[in-house]
DNA sequence: CTGAGTTCTTAACCCAAGTCAGGAAGATAG
DNA sequence: CTATCTTCCTGACTTGGGTTAAGAACTCAG
């Protein structure tokens, strides 16, 4: 059951065994069924959470809107960190597109283990290392390349991801509406 | 000299007067005249830098054009993350738009400190974090704003850039040319 | 003070994305 | 299987940003 999440862990940096079962005992094991909140806009974010298996769709709510800022597809890690962090209310909200497994560590369970020892904290600024490289890559994308350009180089890299979300949310990523990836879709055809 | 650098360490949590002394002995002081690189594009990124004076223009270079990303104005930190961390070569250049104190601590010195005690780790971490929260803020302001919002938002928290930075810069980092910039200050005078 | 270079604005035209409306295709529940 | 709902596509029209070109305003070195 902690298989891919150990493996996921020791990617980071090498863990004992010892270390491993501290980790595992402050986990907890949750099931989001299909089309249920794992956190909702509004609440505060008390945990970090690893997709064991299905997949997430973290998104704003504006107003009427909403907009899909990320998927998370299994083997990532998500969080509202803002939320999180600073115990304020999040501005997202995270659906799970299919029945899905997340392996959740409290607020509390994660400060425990900050404080349990340094390898810990050094995990936690890995962490959030590797999620600020990630989020500046995404961020670049909006500042140096247009919509098509957005949703080919999604298309290559993330070619899973158009089997399991539906367009809309996908669209919405990119940062246009359905009717135009209809249209950058027709024109792209073949490519 | 390092008065306001430590009132921001002590921001991120309290440090002792050994651990301050310590973390300064790992600084370098560096100018950059106004115009000059502090990082080139395709260089390896081997510092953090913390601007006691001055500011910096962070920019994509892509071909023949460059896309502003961010200014940072004094007492930010700033650094090319994946590039220092991934010892990869750097997607952009650091300029000093005027003349900048940057105080540097350089790959090496930084890893020391993680290695030397807990609490430099843990503001590691703490920086990483707000890091990625000020970025998320930024990528959902692409996601769920129009350039002219994105404009009036940053004309409201940070009209002192607008008294330091050519406006080309400023339409650059809204995700837009100088040209659409000066129609929705048109537009928008008055505001 | 002057002249050269840069920055900023304006105007005209183009084009891609937004919007609105409708319909086709696909999924789902009964 | 059918009826319903959602997703996706298409077309017509609007809108706002990109592009090109030009000139005005500003900077700065000599």
């Amino acid at each position: 059951m902690f298989d891919k999440l150990i493996k996921n862990l020791n990617g980071y940096l090498s863990f004992t065994e010892e270390e491993i079962s501290f980790f595992l005992s402050l986990c907890e094991y949750k099931i989001v069924k299909k089309y249920d909140l794992a956190l909702k806009v509004g609440q505060i974010c008390d945990f970090v959470a690893y997709v064991n298996k299905g997949l997430l769709r973290y998104y704003y709510v504006a107003g009427d809107k909403e907009h899909t800022a990320r998927i998370f597809l299994e083997d990532s890690w998500t969080s509202e960190y803002a939320s999180f962090l600073c115990k304020k209310p999040s501005s997202v909200s995270i659906e799970a597109l299919e029945e899905t497994e997340l392996i959740i560590l409290r607020y509390d369970s994660v400060q425990r283990g900050y404080d349990k020892a340094k390898v810990f904290e050094r995990f936690g600024r890995l962490m959030a290392e590797a999620l600020f490289i990630d989020l500046e890559n995404r961020n670049s994308d909006f500042l140096t390349k247009t919509p098509e350009e957005r949703y080919l180089l999604l298309l290559q890299q993330e070619p899973e991801m158009f089997n399991r979300v539906p367009l809309k949310y996908i669209a919405s990523m990119i940062g246009i509406e359905p009717e135009s990836l209809s249209r950058i879709r027709k024109r792209t055809a073949g490519r």
